[in-house]
DNA sequence: ATACATAAAAATATCAAAATTTTTGGATGT
DNA sequence: ACATCCAAAAATTTTGATATTTTTATGTAT
């Protein structure tokens, strides 16, 4: 049988959160948890009290963890707020980032435009999916990464998981025209990024979204 | 000796986080802090972790909690992020709000003024100081409470608390017209968020933020 | 002096058990 | 049928002890 460590431990539930095999709003329970990690309910407990920092678990008082609910009203907010912040990310970034972003951002692209080049060619299995998910951030992370202001990087970074495990159990029907749609709108942000063109990104950013709303 | 319930420890450190009477980076040591509460390092590093939710306490594997650093360029990201929050907040809420925002709002600048004239008028003791506090943010918080966006207000929330935590040490310089100042600025967001008036709402809460960038 | 290795001390993480609180499932009465 | 109360069960929190890791202090060689 494996044994975890505790940043094992804590990689996993945060897989299951964000691809929701843990449901958004079911109950987490240290005591069923124990068996499978083989550790003690309080290190459980302890990695849940990390996982709420960014949002992927809510914790009460006497009242033990749960996944982080959802709700139409709770997607369509977590999709507003992550556009506010990409926004914000993308225009100071535009403004104030040099030659390392450009080249930061281009490469993170170009590595997602690949996996979404091979996902509509070939079906998508559930292990692009996964490599898919890792590449998207990173997009959108080096979008934002020139901004200068950590504080936005970590929080978009909360946000960007919680969007992901409210939406991804919802939306099962990536249709073929899905990834196209998907595939251009990322094309657009780049090229209004690159050509630090301010508005042009942040319309392309809420384009981008604006299905979530 | 008093003894503490786990919620009067983590309101405890809370407070003495906000305040700076743990100084921003200083390290936290759960062993002594067990002395004064009355409780096992267990309950102690629990609480810890809750306070790393809300950022005031940093946490790292192996190397443990630290009350989060300061430094000229983080209270500068701090301060604009501030105002990028509740920027969009009031925005939000003067177009959505309706009567009951604007009760809200205006009982909660009625308190905060009557506490700031009392401030100018008398020395300004800590008593005063802890009660302002609690006021000037219900009213910042008032202003956002009607933008129907649950994770903005939580958001705002944090950091607000962090922006406390990274400045009460620095200005304790609070001149006769510092809360002169103030006073003024907290008027013009009231008065430009009654009057629905998004624009000059927005360049007001960047005017009561600038000093801080 | 500086760097490096090592032993002692301190701090942190984990555990298993005990204490507390909440939840569950009947039994009782309206 | 519906609410209320109570006891049993389950879940959560707290504890005190142990194991692990990091930090500090000391001695040795370059």
């Amino acid at each position: 049988m494996k044994t975890y460590s505790t940043n094992e431990i804590y990689s996993d539930l945060y897989e299951q959160l964000i691809n929701a095999v843990i449901p958004a709003g079911s109950k987490i329970k240290p005591v069923e948890l124990q068996s499978k990690y083989g550790c003690s309910t309080n290190t459980i407990r302890d990695t849940l009290l990390r996982l709420s920092k960014i949002g992927l678990v809510t914790f009460q008082m006497q009242r033990g963890f749960r996944a982080r609910e959802t709700s139409p009203e709770k997607r369509s907010d977590i999709a507003k707020f992550r556009v506010l912040l990409e926004q914000e990310g993308a225009a100071l970034s535009i403004r104030k980032a040099g030659l390392d972003w450009e080249i930061r951002l281009n490469t993170a692209h170009h590595k997602l435009s690949h996996i979404e080049k091979l996902m509509t060619k070939h079906g998508l299995t559930d292990e692009h999916l996964l490599v898919w998910s890792s590449a998207e951030f990173e997009f959108h992370d080096a979008l934002i990464s020139g901004c200068e202001s950590d504080i936005l990087i970590e929080t978009y970074g909360h946000i960007y998981a919680q969007f992901r495990q409210q939406f991804v159990a919802q939306e099962r029907d990536f249709g073929a025209n899905y990834f196209e749609s998907i595939i251009h709108e990322h094309a657009t942000i780049l090229q209004a990024a690159l050509a630090r063109n301010e508005e042009a990104c942040k319309q392309a950013i809420h384009d981008h979204m604006k299905r979530n709303f």
